[in-house]
DNA sequence: AAAGCCTGCGCAAACGATTGTGCAAATTTG
DNA sequence: CAAATTTGCACAATCGTTTGCGCAGGCTTT
């Protein structure tokens, strides 16, 4: 039944004139001294044609969308799944609309959606970078506020909000040396990546310490890696009496494999994992491992954001940068 | 560095008019007769002044905006988030952009979301339907293209692309009745949802052939949910051998709950369950399941989206309503 | 009674692209 | 060589809003 009905069409039915029509529908009837029968009037009309304003013209006029732009690496990986949905659910609630994007964990492909994002004139970005430089990043942030999560630069001005994935991971390789494993593989997700470079450095110094034997091996936050790793490092006759899998895709890839050759995960080997996952409460043994807050990472990003849009808004300056590790926590089952 | 440049910009700069820079940069040189020269000079300029067209103004001008609207009924449900993210996928590798919202399984949100893409001029619909009344949806299907995937109306001309639940319910209960079990505890998701109706149809229907002890209970695809009913069932003395949870969250609520009440899962209480998540392999028990072909289904879903889109732009009439059931399958494991 | 002010609203210019039409100059045709 | 084309591009309208400004008519002020 209700078609396209835009100012004009009221105007036309009224008999006003379509500003005025405008005015009244965005509520500054006062403002421009409409009379308040002209504005009720107007108000009926507009509901018996069921009038809905055209966002995209809107947009372009106010150059607000009420839209953010949520960029992350890979919408197939459970787990910035389950971060983007904390997010759209928290900007929903906040009354923005969402453009979600992914980057295939490319830097090409995250400079073009993030150009996108650009070009749709979203009020603001949440982003979890892919690419090693902040350069793009900065240049974007001056044009469109945005606030990154999960991963940050090491030398930027860029807001960001992650865990602390050094302290983290730290915990968790304390936990196992704890426990008295002496060889422990370590699998890790993209190298590049801050937190696989957190997690990295928190192994290590965690090793150090103690000095027993352990490797790092992995490049992908993917079953396919955690399968592939188990192969390798446990083929070669060298063996490893537990497993820090740093991530609960690679943690699958892990498993499958370890039970291809006949090993145990929880009694012959010692696993561990990097996760938020609920399953892991449910698995065949549950899996001890480091949860990280993302609920409330998502709302201070989220918070952070808001902040910056409406300083922007009146013309302040942007608060300072805000750059934010929450502490993650270890938990424990009985997998090591 | 790189601005906000305009065609108005680059116009300045190389002194042609903005139609002509239009029509190069759009590709439509050769139609509008621009001379090569005036042609690669103008893509200098634009290459120079990193020029980006604004995607909100083409949108506006062309009706066009290469975006789809994907709504599903809860972002935090892992099932939809997945399934999202599938779709997603395949329309980012089709050239879409995605503009993701939710209807927190409420028919008000629904009809909201939906006008909101509407006035976003978004190209097409993808939409898992939460309103059990078809009206509103043909309304907008007559605007806009737009399928259903995962749920749809019984009586109704718009296209959709679901799995078999019927086929897929009696495939599951029979299993259970085959291997024995005489008590079944079957606990469902969003009762009204169509899945869900298929579901019970096809529960009802293996059992009655057989006779034997039944009972449905439940109303949400939550992990509370399955908590709760298991606890409401075993507690009023009145045990089953059997509980067939229609969604993975359903069935992790389940599984706690009988642990609390130290009951096996898999042994003293045969499990089985509706869902694809990867998990269920690694649970303890591995969990027999039925699975979807998310992925073919998306495919499909997007494929008529595409079709009806490039009907509509070349002024054809619809192609004919397709509304497909792909059967699923019964993926055995131990845990009933 | 002339000067000022308020009320209530319309005009028209943006926002940045696309596109039908028009019109010189250059080229071809007969 | 005049007429007919063709070439190469610019003008201006349009998509649907928002918003600065202006302007009649009525009312108040001194």
């Amino acid at each position: 039944m209700a078609q396209k009905n835009t100012l004009l069409t009221i105007s036309e039915q009224t008999g006003y004139s379509v500003s005025t029509i405008s005015r009244v529908l965005s509520g500054k009837a006062k403002t421009y001294r409409i009379s308040r029968e002209t504005e009720t009037l107007i108000k009926e009309a507009a509901q018996r044609l069921n009038y809905q304003p055209n966002l995209i013209a809107q947009t372009l006029r106010t150059q607000k969308s009420n839209t953010v732009g949520l960029l992350i690496p890979e919408v197939d990986n459970p787990f910035f799944a389950s971060l983007a949905g904390i997010i759209i659910g928290i900007l929903h609630s906040r009354g923005y609309h969402v453009l979600l994007a992914d980057s295939r964990e490319s830097a090409r492909d995250e400079v073009q959606e993030l150009r996108m994002f650009m070009s749709r004139s979203v009020d603001g970005i949440i982003c979890i970078p892919v690419s090693s430089t902040p350069d793009f990043h900065e240049h974007v942030s001056s044009q469109i506020p945005m606030v990154l999560i999960d991963r940050h630069f090491k030398k930027t001005s860029l807001s960001y909000v992650c865990t602390d994935n050094y302290a983290g991971s730290r915990m968790a390789t304390e936990y196992l040396l704890d426990k008295g494993y002496k060889r422990i593989l370590a699998i890790q997700g993209v190298p590049d990546s801050m937190p696989n470079k957190e997690r990295v450095r928190g192994f290590v110094d965690a090793i150090g310490v103690h000095g027993v034997d352990y490797k790092i091996a992995g490049n992908a936050f993917s079953v396919e890696n955690g399968n592939r790793e188990i192969l390798a490092a446990f083929s070669g006759g060298r063996e490893y009496d537990a497993v820090f899998a740093f991530s609960a895709t690679i943690l699958l890839g892990a498993i499958d494999a370890l039970r291809r050759l006949n090993l145990r995960p929880g009694k012959d080997v010692g696993i561990i994992s990097y996760d938020n996952n609920g399953f892991l409460d449910f698995m065949d043994p549950a899996v001890t491992r480091v949860e990280q807050p993302l609920r409330e990472a998502g709302k201070v990003a989220v918070d952070t954001l808001m902040e910056i849009i409406a300083a922007r808004r009146a013309g302040h300056p942007d608060p300072a940068s805000r750059q934010i590790l929450i502490p993650p926590t270890l938990v424990v089952r009985g997998s090591c």
